[in-house]
DNA sequence: ACCAGGATAATCT
DNA sequence: GATTATCCTGGTA
């Protein structure tokens, strides 16, 4: 399997999440591959985006990486207690990610369980199957990305996106999560999922 | 099944 | 001091 390289990534933020869907989010772990379809993405599209960090051109501490190199992680904090994991798109100075907001497991899934429930995967029901990275806080708890993964290069590393040849999904669109503070933008149709594909957190 | 509310801290103003 | 690109629990039905 074959790490996505910077073109892939430095193409318009609508695109660039259409076609993560059906891709491998891997982070290699001490030889261990912990890994997932990506089934579900938003984007964020900058200066113009009111739901976007970047909103307006802030630049700060925190959004800075935004402002980079296309193909680099940008992992914050949310609620005190979760991780986010975005990946930068476009070309320098247009600070605009995509969320990654699920996954479907498949590798490594009984460390996957251990790091979401501090259980073994066969103990695991089926709702809890489908709740182990249904989410962008729980997939980030799923694959152990943390702050030590923010600002590192997919392109080359042990945390990278892997090309998969599947294409027998439809694409659907709908209004992103968690922005009703965003006005206009909160209405805005950026975030896509694989048609009915379980591990996509919301219709 | 479907809410309502609470946990909890980095980040920004 | 306010806000937050979330998740889980415990109530009611």
């Amino acid at each position: 399997m074959k790490k996505l390289q910077w073109d892939f990534y430095s193409k318009d933020t609508l695109s660039v999440a259409q076609n993560l869907l059906g891709k491998i989010l891997v982070h290699e772990i001490n030889g261990k591959r912990l890994s997932g379809r990506i089934v579900e993405t938003e984007a964020y599209r900058g200066i113009t985006d009111k739901a976007a960090h970047s909103y307006g051109g802030r630049r700060t501490n925190r959004t800075e990486i935004m402002y980079g190199t296309p193909g680099f992680s940008y992992v914050y904090m949310i609620y005190g207690m979760y991780y986010c994991f975005n990946i930068v798109t476009e070309k320098e100075d247009i600070p605009e990610a995509v969320l990654i907001r699920a996954l479907e497991p498949l590798e490594s899934l009984d460390k996957i369980s251990l790091n979401r429930y501090n259980k073994s995967f066969s103990s695991l029901n089926k709702a809890q199957i489908k709740n182990l990275a249904n989410g962008p806080g729980k997939l980030c708890n799923a694959l152990a990305i943390g702050k030590s993964e923010n600002k590192v290069d997919l392109c080359n590393g042990s945390l990278y996106v892997a090309k998969d040849d599947i294409n027998d999904f439809n694409i659907k669109s709908a209004k992103r999560i968690g922005i009703s503070y965003a006005q206009e933008a909160a209405n805005y149709p950026w975030r896509f999922y694989i048609e009915n594909n379980i591990y996509v957190s919301a219709k």
